[in-house]
DNA sequence: ATCAAGACTTCAGCTTTGCTTCAGAATTAA
DNA sequence: TTAATTCTGAAGCAAAGCTGAAGTCTTGAT
């Protein structure tokens, strides 16, 4: 899962990246408004945490323009205001939950699951494709009922592939998705190879097809055929 | 046990959780409505503790509110009121239980153990895993007929892996179930692996099998295979 | 057919994570 | 208070996964 954190708070940030990350999400921040708009306006996040707390009330002007670019990442307000206008004028806006400061991580992750449920799988968190079944939440993946361990990134790729079958997927989307911005876009990152053969053969060995095929000069598609 | 205590007045407020944590249960708590209802959607308790005497009535609508939600919560009112009519609509809006203030804490413990037991066990307070059986209202735990003896810590994680069999289970998500919200969740605690190796070592010492897989860069998986 | 760019395979070393052990702190029991 | 048990924290070692590079194979264009 990939999550954006807008946080202009050091202590807070550092430990909401501690603790996402420590869960396995690929996590980005920025720490103010410009910062903030290029990584919305460049990449796509399952999530984005946004503190309504930014200098200069810029907090809802962001989640203006996020929504304005018709995105479907989730937002979660997170603000130390009580005021109830505060509130109702982020979900107006299309927030799509808000957390008042102080509050648990482990409540702010319960949020974001929520969310990223509600988005992505309407409700369900087990994808099916063929005899292929992937039950996100609890990381299991069977090939006609027999389980298949995958690594994390494996999971992720999988998960990607999933999410986008039957398109043409590129290497750099790819790669976005499961580094974040960690990884400079302009590297080979030949490795990903790695990733895909190694994932390929755990699911053909467990007894699957090969709906994996790479498009020339672009990156794979994955689907029947 | 993790309880909800949903209390507006503080030194009663305080002598119940020091009680409860006492006994050695994790215990959150909520001073208001929202409060209240924000942990109310997010977590799972074995009892609510929920006062009536809440401002503005807003007790009964909190009990609508979960009941409304299926949760299978139990839910124990306490109030200073001792009208019928008002125990009447607990009791019909689902409550389990009612007690009327003041009362003894030992009172109040017995009440809870009460509807715990018949809540979660249906009568039967006892889980049961192949070859390993645990009585969680007298915290035993048998392999083979065989019993083990397990400390707190160690017994809460196998409960916590037993009502998660076949799920991956984050090392967060353990720590929160284990030490509830006390703990700094960016921190590393690496001693659950010392407890997780403790319980290991007893549960195959005793001639059970090992269910318990870690699953890399995550947490661990406990089921069968 | 030839060539270059991209794709695939393999494998070693590097990093991260997990396991084990043990000692001291904290808690509980006697 | 003392003794025993349990919990926490740190250190060293083991394992898993990730990265990077080298060599080989494929593709599509010339």
């Amino acid at each position: 899962m990939k999550i954006l954190i807008i946080e202009d708070e050091q202590g807070l940030l550092e430990s909401i990246l501690a603790y996402f990350t420590g869960e396995g999400n690929i996590c980005e921040y920025a720490t103010d408004f410009i910062q903030a708009s290029e990584k919305i306006a460049l990449y796509n996040y399952d999530c984005i945490l946004l503190d309504l707390g930014l200098p200069g009330g810029e907090g809802l002007v962001l989640l203006d323009k996020i929504k304005k670019m018709k995105k479907r990442d989730g937002v979660l307000i997170i603000s130390a205001r009580h005021s109830l206008d505060d509130r109702l004028a982020g979900l107006d806006l299309g927030a799509d939950d808000y957390l008042v400061k102080p509050f648990h991580l482990s409540e702010l992750k319960a949020r974001v699951s929520a969310i990223v449920r509600r988005k992505n799988f309407e409700g369900d968190n087990v994808i099916v494709f063929n005899e292929i079944r992937v039950d996100v939440s609890a990381m299991n993946v069977y090939v006609k009922e027999k389980q298949v361990f995958l690594t994390k990134k494996e999971f992720d790729l999988l998960v990607y592939f999933l999410s986008n079958k039957h398109k043409v997927v590129t290497k750099n989307a790819m790669a976005e998705h499961l580094w974040g911005d960690e990884m400079d876009l302009s590297d080979d990152f030949d490795f990903i190879y790695t990733h895909v053969k190694n994932l390929k053969k755990k699911l053909t060995e467990a007894g699957g097809q090969d709906y994996l095929r790479s498009v020339y000069g672009i990156g794979y598609k994955f689907g029947d055929l």
